[in-house]
RNA sequence: GCCGGGGUGGCGGAACUGGCAGACGCAGCGGACUUAAAAUCCGCCGGAGCAAUCCUUGAGGGUUCGAGUCCCUCCCCCGGCACCA
């Protein structure tokens, strides 16, 4: 009467009552605390914390999920794994809802932190909570200010003015980074230009190390991104000589790739920012010249980098001349040319260079070509040739290979003391200052007599002022509070003032992971031996979208620890692993779709279990998944499954044959050690949903086996363990209920991973494809230690192969052991 | 434009270093149980064909005994960069 047993409510797979039975359990037990213990193998597996924007959805879920079964199954591998979590809890979205809601930054991010913590609780991760960091509090942005002071003690910050992204409706900077298609990330506004006095971090002082990535296991993909992103050019520096009534600068320095190029220069181009522009003016060409840089400032980024916008620029009455040739060119000012980049100024080759080329074109300049394309017979270009060739019409130089000129003319610059070989690079410096509120003050005081002066290191954390008002315009509340700009200068004692812009929030992000190994240390940013315990991390893990921002700045801080002497190491990352995005059938989730997932309704109704092998199963990690309401019910059968199948009685069927019982419990042997085999691969491997197909396969397998009731009832409860045990990291709670059900020893998690046996794994019998001309005719099931010559009169000996043969010869025979017979034939 | 990743049943996806294409699951269809439905269980499930068999991994070509997998040409989708001199 099995339908009796099955309809009784207390046996019934019942997630939500099990899963917090559990959760309570293993906290009370303090099941996953962690501390340093040299007698294991360390494991840190870190995921990117979440941003505390109020609720955790369905993407926060798939990040977090796969390095939690990883990290659990390392646990019961007998590694010590640290699987930490925590809050980036500074940032705009905090401020804009003061703003818009009138409730204090604090209090929105401690609500949101709240109820995020529960919410990440459900998912029935090993976190151990006592490591919990929040960026926000005193005692962590204290270290995040430290940092600061450390990077300005070895000339690594500095003042300056810069033109930077300016978003005007956030009313703050935006880094690269948060222009995306040239508006601002957060709210959408086109972003434009400003002159500002920013603090910046010379970022670009480890720009060449930043594009090494030796030793690291990381995508190719994010290493050729931060390769692109740093950006390094090799060239050279040519100046030109410059005599302009009224002008002391007596030359124009440019960057260039090819300066084997350089006897074809018709013009040159300064960029509608460069220094120079408003002394060069000639009276004549003022009023043109003046529009035109006006223009370019008030431009948007998109208007600006539009690339189908045509070139255009306008002349300023002044001249250089070319120290190679003795030439007077002249100069021209254009926006296609970027202040920012080498020297802001560049040397015109219309010949060779696409973009001087179109620019030539529209305003009739010469066009000399100094590079022959190979066969070249003196004609004129129709565009620009930018290929290698010959020099030409380049005085001593004529008759060298252009890729040989680059070389010699530098050098030859180099010697006459106009220039010389030069490396520049893409990469900026990086802009730490933020107009806000909501983040670390930067712990700067600015004094008449001393000058600019750190906060000394007793005196941190210099305190976010709890009352602000924050005002409409975005602007921020700390430039109009006076009780926390009036200071005294730590030098002088005299009266100071504090400086009011505060930390970019990708420096509290930049060193998270040093914190988690000693969270609650007091005395400096971390313990160094727990570090050296620690660190590196073994497994990071989270969105591709951080391959530029949060991922090299970590990689910056991370050499300035080590150049300071904090830690021994020069990548914090040793491997890196991105998760694809979920989606929503075949669409993104967005808000205003309204096609978001909420994760807690699920939990709520089929458990976190059934959301941990759903999100697993969809497809690979890294490719993402498309999420589908259907679906996820074959993962919630298939727990439901297990569920009755571990708690079903069993026993052998009496007076069986005692040969069929050795056969089937030989093959369960088999089926054991194969399956272990491939979940524990697959789980190496990091290809979660193929483990998730491997353990459903087995259970299928399981649920013949316990119809057929041929083994011993001691070999099924191995089985049903097993089974259990393997699936225990992927579905934590419900393997833990069953595996107390069955009388095993609490808990689970703490039981050792099974190995397998490659012996007891290996097929006794295999099927063996037969093939003519390729083509697939006949399988043959054959003894695993088959001998190629009896492969072969096995397969020569099929009807169904011979129907195929007649009237044919045979012209070879090939053989894949274990594999395939492939019989050629001729007519 | 340049650099990555991808295109396999109705759908999500399997397929180790070239060797049974479609594992596992969803949806669908048929059946059992039920007064009925849900749940559960069993069976079928790429296309054409009565069948033998043939066709089928974005398109076309090539290498090979054999190609989803390797090479060439092209198309489409996703992500990144985009006047960097």
């Amino acid at each position: 009467m099995t339908w009796d047993r099955k309809s009784n409510m207390a046996d019934r797979y019942n997630p939500p009552e099990i899963e917090v039975k559990w959760q309570q359990k293993w906290a009370e037990d303090r099941l996953y605390e962690v501390t340093e213990d040299s007698k294991k193998p360390k494991y840190y597996a870190l995921t990117m914390f979440p941003y505390t924007s109020g609720d955790l959805h369905i993407g926060h879920w798939y990040n977090y999920v796969p390095p939690d079964v990883r990290g659990r199954f390392k646990r019961m591998q007998g590694f010590n794994v640290l699987h930490p979590i925590g809050f980036d809890a500074f940032g705009l979205p905090a401020e804009n809802a003061a703003i818009k809601r009138g409730i204090h930054p604090f209090t929105w991010t401690m609500q949101n932190i709240e109820n995020m913590r529960c919410q990440l609780q459900s998912i029935g991760a090993i976190y151990d909570w006592n490591r919990e960091i929040n960026t926000c509090l005193p005692k962590y942005y204290k270290w995040t200010q430290w940092f600061f002071l450390k990077l300005y003690e070895r000339d690594l910050a500095y003042r300056a003015k810069a033109p930077v992204n300016w978003c005007p409706s956030c009313q703050t900077v935006l880094a690269n980074e948060q222009v995306v298609d040239g508006a601002c990330e957060r709210c959408g506004t086109p972003a434009t230009h400003k002159d500002l006095e920013q603090w910046l971090f010379r970022i670009t002082r480890y720009a060449d190390e930043l594009m090494q990535h030796e030793g690291i296991d990381w995508p190719e993909r994010i290493k050729i991104m931060q390769r692109n992103w740093v950006g390094k050019s090799t060239g050279a520096y040519i100046s030109f000589g410059l005599d302009h009534p009224g002008v002391e600068e007596k030359e124009i320095r440019i960057f260039t790739t090819r300066p084997d190029t350089t006897f074809g220069v018709t013009f040159m181009v300064l960029a509608p920012e460069h220094p120079l522009v408003a002394k060069l003016t000639t009276p004549d060409r003022r009023a043109e010249v003046e529009i035109y840089v006006e223009r370019s400032r008030r431009q948007t980024e998109i208007e600006r980098l539009s690339t189908e916008k045509e070139k255009d620029g306008v002349f300023t009455g002044a001249y250089v001349t070319n120290r190679l040739n003795g030439e007077k060119v002249p100069v021209w000012i254009a926006d296609y040319v970027l202040a920012s980049y080498g020297t802001g100024a560049v040397m015109a080759v219309p010949a060779h260079d696409e973009r001087d080329f179109a620019f030539a074109k529209k305003y009739d300049l010469p066009i000399r070509l100094v590079i022959a394309p190979p066969g070249w017979q003196g004609e004129e270009l129709k565009e620009a040739y930018i290929e290698e060739g010959v020099m030409v019409n380049s005085a001593q130089f004529n008759g060298t290979p252009s890729q040989h000129g680059i070389g010699a003319v530098s050098d030859f610059l180099a010697e006459k003391g106009w220039g010389g070989r030069a490396v520049t690079y893409r990469l900026r410096d990086w802009i730490i200052s933020r107009q806000r509120y909501w983040g670390a003050p930067i712990p700067m005081i600015y004094c008449e007599k001393c000058g600019t002066v750190p906060v000394p290191e007793k005196d941190l954390p210099v305190m976010l002022p709890e009352d602000a008002e924050f005002k409409p315009t975005g602007e921020s509340p700390l430039k109009y509070n006076e009780k926390f700009i009036n200071t005294t200068c730590p030098k002088c004692g005299g009266p100071a003032k504090r400086e009011t812009d505060t930390i970019d929030g990708f420096l509290d992000n930049s060193w998270y992971y040093f914190r988690y190994c000693s969270p609650q240390e007091s005395k400096a940013p971390f313990d160094k031996q727990a570090v050296k315990y620690w660190m590196p991390i073994d497994l990071y893990t989270g969105g591709a979208e951080h391959a530029v921002g949060h991922l090299m700045y970590s990689r910056f801080i991370s050499k300035v620890a080590r150049d300071i002497g904090l830690v021994d190491f020069d990548e914090p990352f040793a491997r890196l692993f991105n998760q694809g995005i979920i989606i929503r059938e075949h669409q993104k989730m967005s808000k205003s779709k309204g096609n978001v997932i909420n994760p807690d309704e699920y939990v709520a109704k089929l458990g976190a279990d059934t959301m941990r092998v759903y999100l697993m199963f969809l497809g690979p990690w890294e490719q993402g998944g498309d999420w589908s309401d259907t679906g996820i019910s074959g993962a919630s059968r298939w727990l439901n499954r297990v569920w009755n199948l571990a708690l079903e009685p069993y026993s052998r069927k009496a007076g069986g044959d005692k040969s069929v019982q050795e056969a089937a419990r030989a093959e369960l042997l088999r089926t054991i050690h194969q399956t272990i085999r491939k979940v524990t691969e697959d789980l190496e491997r990091l290809r979660f949903n193929t483990m998730i197909a491997a353990l459903m396969e087995f259970t299928n397998y399981l649920t013949g086996v316990s119809e057929a009731r041929l083994v011993s009832a001691s070999e099924w409860k191995g089985a049903v363990a097993c089974l259990l045990l393997l699936m225990a990291p992927s579905v934590p709670h419900l393997t833990e209920e069953l595996w107390a059900r069955a009388g095993h020893k609490y808990s689970i998690h703490n039981q050792k991973w099974p190995e397998w046996d490659a012996a007891l794994a290996k097929e006794e019998e295999i099927t063996l494809v037969v093939q003519v001309n390729g083509k697939l005719r006949d399988r043959i099931t054959v003894s695993a230690s088959i001998t190629e010559t009896e492969a072969k009169k096995e397969a020569m000996s099929s009807e169904k192969v011979r129907v195929h043969l007649e009237g044919k010869t045979v012209v070879k025979e090939i053989y894949v052991p274990g594999k395939l017979v492939n019989i050629v034939v001729r007519e």
